[in-house]
DNA sequence: CGAATACTTGATCCGCATCAAGTGCCGTGG
DNA sequence: CCACGGCACTTGATGCGGATCAAGTATTCG
């Protein structure tokens, strides 16, 4: 969740004024699936991925939030457990905001909940967008757009192989391979860990091709 | 979107009363992916679903909205273009509720926002519940997962193996096929059209098995 | 009663998961 | 600052689940 620069309200730098610091470490969980909420998490620095494994060694990437966003939102508002797990991608400042604060504010700023209510919508639309992505392309389009995607919103993180299977609902040897393919075609240079984009008109290709 | 009972408010009702009534049919579209939201849609009887098509042919199901819910929230609060398409599933009785009425009343009520957010936070859950169940279970596991969760929310519809297909990322003969393995081990009866649940904990143990 | 839609079944094929056996890189701790 | 342990990356071989195609039957609705 982000709050819009143009409305960023003096409520959020009330909130974030009492929140406790704290330092993590790339792999770190914040918090885990069935656990229940105790407050809101905002992002100073750094790199959270919303993850759900599951029993057969599936990991899913379902939502990523970079700095200066919260997260842990949609469980503490909607009053239910969470239903996945936060994990630091990278090394990470967080500021952790005390439940009861938050509703404190949030209660007290009419506008707050509109923007929660915007923020989800956003966020809704992510996740279905993926799922259609998932549900039918060939893996060197999820790979495509993954790519085009991350580069977008989050292009200071080196984006390993495996993470990109998680968010591509495949496998890390599969993804290396899609990947030396997407090198064929001239759209990316792989330069060891780090991924250039040298044509994102291939890469739009390649997802728009068979959608 | 569905405001819970308890809570139930008069700006809900204020709204449906100046709504405009209309009577759609089993195929018909509410509105399509790209075009601009004019308003609110709350369902006086009959079904919904969600969908998005691909080139290649793919409809992907996203979301189910029963009797007594609203759709199009969605789009109309996060100010954006439809990103998929309404269809009927049955025939279905539709109120509408002009853009313009429902910010009117939505501002004048200051929970209104806060259930909104709930209820996205909800859809949420669930889009990304089944973004998961796609993206690693196998044929049977999904189809058992969608009659577990099509017989708790939407028992009254006679599903077509399609719109489970449509819903589990997969195709009419797969599910057929998947569905034909259920019957031997005992789970459901289908007699035509109708799918019975024999013994809802084998299709729960299906879908924890590999999971 | 006829047309459209839904269901069914079997044959074929291929993309990708899976497995295995490496090599390479990098951060961290001595 | 270097060595070493742990990730990350890579590649090839194999097998199978489910997509696809096709042809036909059943059912529902107008």
């Amino acid at each position: 969740m982000e709050f819009v620069r143009d409305h960023e309200l003096e409520f959020v730098d009330t909130l974030l004024l009492s929140g406790s610091r704290k330092r993590f470490s790339r792999g770190d969980l914040i918090y885990s699936e069935t656990e229940s909420p105790k407050g809101l998490h905002y992002i100073e620095s750094g790199l959270v991925g919303l993850t759900k494994m599951s029993a057969s060694g599936n990991e899913s990437l379902l939502r990523i939030f970079r700095a200066e966003q919260f997260f842990g939102h949609r469980t503490l508002f909607s009053n239910e457990k969470y239903h996945a797990t936060a994990k630091c991608l990278e090394n990470t400042d967080l500021v952790f905001l005390e439940k009861k604060l938050v509703f404190e504010v949030f209660d007290k700023n009419p506008s707050s909940y509109f923007f929660l209510a915007r923020a989800l919508a956003k966020e809704l639309r992510r996740a279905e967008d993926r799922s259609v992505l998932i549900s039918e392309g060939h893996i060197i389009e999820r790979v495509a757009y993954a790519l085009i995607l991350f580069k977008k919103l989050h292009p200071e993180h080196i984006w390993t192989r495996t993470e990109i299977a998680n968010y591509c609902a495949s496998r890390t040897p599969t993804v290396i391979k899609a990947m030396g393919e997407l090198e064929k075609k001239g759209a990316i240079r792989q330069n060891r860990r780090y991924i250039e984009i040298l044509d994102e008109s291939i890469l739009i290709d390649v997802v728009e091709d068979l959608q």
